[in-house]
DNA sequence: GATGAATGAGCGTTCATTCAT
DNA sequence: AATGAATGAACGCTCATTCAT
């Protein structure tokens, strides 16, 4: 076993394990029934994890590293603030659509209010909320955001919104397209709800 | 037992169960320790609820049904969509304000991926969906709201927005004033992240 | 379960506990097996001992505590060191030919390099030794033992000595009259190994 | 493997074992602790030993052989019954003294109701037990050790009493000096405790 | 011979639920 | 209705042992 993270049972018993998770819940997923899916012993699990919850952080932070790392690279070349939004919440509707098991576990599974868990998760969260108040930030700069709001406001309605468009898309077990939610949570994102022709017929 | 819900014994329960759920999450928590906290017997709990799970779904519907009659019944004399928005952030907050043990256990422990919790919780959900869908259509006949919205994203956007900044808030332990984000929270909503001198500036 | 140490299940298992230790060692007993013994579920073994541990410190505790009491209760008419010494071998004898399961127990089982469980025989072992010490020490005042023997060594050899016949007898299967042994050992330790005569012979 | 016992390994793996079955018990201690002792990998003590429980056998066959072809030679020279009861004493202890880790196993762990442990132990025990039954019985031939005590039953006062000095001696942690019991222990075997003139003070 | 990754049988313990009182 | 002693199914985890390299 040279490699822990990274190696090839490593990666097994994620992939497995998010699939278990998906399919019964945390709390209702068996090691035994992660280690079948993966193609193992049940003691081979501990010799990767410590235990059930470190499975379910490791997978977490595994996959919140890589979002992370991906996401930057794709708004890298992006100028505009409004290009920078557009991809943002694009990008994530699309790895939840790409991986509807991991939307599954990421949406349910992993609020849990549970000290280990939310210690192992939480960092990795912020890693995500640090890059939206970051386009938040350049957007201010640039003069496309609106100076009095908020930064981390900001972040919590874009991410709020994103988020609860996905809770509602797995609920609905992921049927709809999810990437085709973008453009219009984007305007919304943008705009807001107000009709601007509103103000001008004096409705305010 | 003559009555069931409503009960003295069972009101008891729930409020033990708040504070039991809050402070241990619902899968640590013990039924024992909910029969101790409420100051009755082990078994007397299973007069009033089905099992453990009944026990967190019953707390929600019986919460979300008083919420959204008091709810209801604030929203209406209001006239404008501006003052019904402004109220509906306005009573979330407030309500979660006043009893964060109560707001620990919506924004964590009903996040379950288990038939039985979500069948008992979504419909009761949906009725407060209802009601935001509501405000979001009046505000489109009023011509506040944009025609072009559809009802549905506008109210995701609208409760991931309030619920994010709630979460956050809990994650915070509740030391914040929650109800102070009103105003700022309804002014993103409403008129969105973009300033609108960007445009004219020819920022876009 | 008005009473534990005392009530009618605690006894039952213990008593079931000294038959599968016996039988199995305590290492290779299950809890199952004693609560099968016993005739109650699994569970209820842990109403009344914290763990398994706590079955094998207990059941000592608890026929220490008897056999001092008994033990303390015969030597109280006694009158001469040889009365007081011979009714001491006679009575662990006695006890431990009366119940073969606890003998064995005793001999073997709680022999462990334990933290736990040493810690909780310790003190109940000590009380025996107190007294064999106390023997010897009104032996001395009675001038029947010699003054310059140091008391905790005579006990050594006194509860040695005895201890050792028990083990031996447990080692062949318990088929011996133990108690039969009784004379020998009281002469040995009384008078030791060596022919008076030998010296008077001039063999020294 | 040209050589099992008395390899250099093998050998070193029992050292290992004397070390962590003194610190931690024979039922605490993990196969792969002795062998990461030892500078070993764990599977190479499978090549040595058959199993655990071999290695804790074995190691009791290895030191009781030495103990007893070195006791031998010790007592080959002796001559009266004195002599070679007070030399046997002094080794006994003496070597529990050298080896405190070998102590501890010896008087704890090697005292195990187990089927395959006994089997091992006892012969190699026995050869110990012939070795003072041969000595009494020589004491008898020189008229030093009464006739009518049963040889076995001599054997065990003096088996018991050294046992249980020793057994004390490594629950107080081993601090006293262990040999400097040899007198006192050779005096109260040959003599016993009686105050010889007791019975002619007529104290009888 | 040496290794150590992999195994999976095995068990102590918990706790939601029941039911005799 | 209320109790709480009793239950026993259920499971995470350990670790002695194996075996491919």
């Amino acid at each position: 076993m040279e490699e822990k993270r990274g190696g090839q049972k490593y990666d097994a018993i994620l992939q497995a394990a998010v699939k278990v998770f998906a399919q019964k819940g945390f709390h209702r997923s068996r090691v035994s029934q992660i280690a079948e899916q993966a193609g193992i012993g049940d003691g081979t699990v501990y010799l990767y994890f410590h235990n059930k919850e470190d499975i379910l952080v490791s997978l977490f932070q595994e996959r919140m590293t890589d979002f992370v790392y991906h996401l930057r690279r794709r708004l890298e070349h992006t100028t505009t603030f409004y290009d920078t939004l557009k991809i943002l919440i694009h990008y994530h509707f699309e790895v939840m659509e790409f991986n509807p098991d991991q939307a599954i576990v990421t949406q349910f599974e992993l609020r849990q209010q549970n000290a280990d868990i939310n210690e192992g998760i939480s960092p990795y969260l912020r890693k995500y909320f640090r890059i939206i108040e970051e386009v938040v930030d350049r957007g201010k700069k640039q003069g496309f955001v609106k100076q009095d709001i908020p930064t981390v406001v900001a972040r919590k309605m874009i991410f709020g919104t994103i988020d609860e468009v996905v809770t509602d898309w797995v609920n609905c077990n992921c049927t709809d397209f999810l990437k085709e939610m973008t453009e219009i949570v984007y305007q919304l994102l943008i705009y807001g709800l107000l009709d601007s022709k509103a103000s001008e017929r004096g409705n305010l």
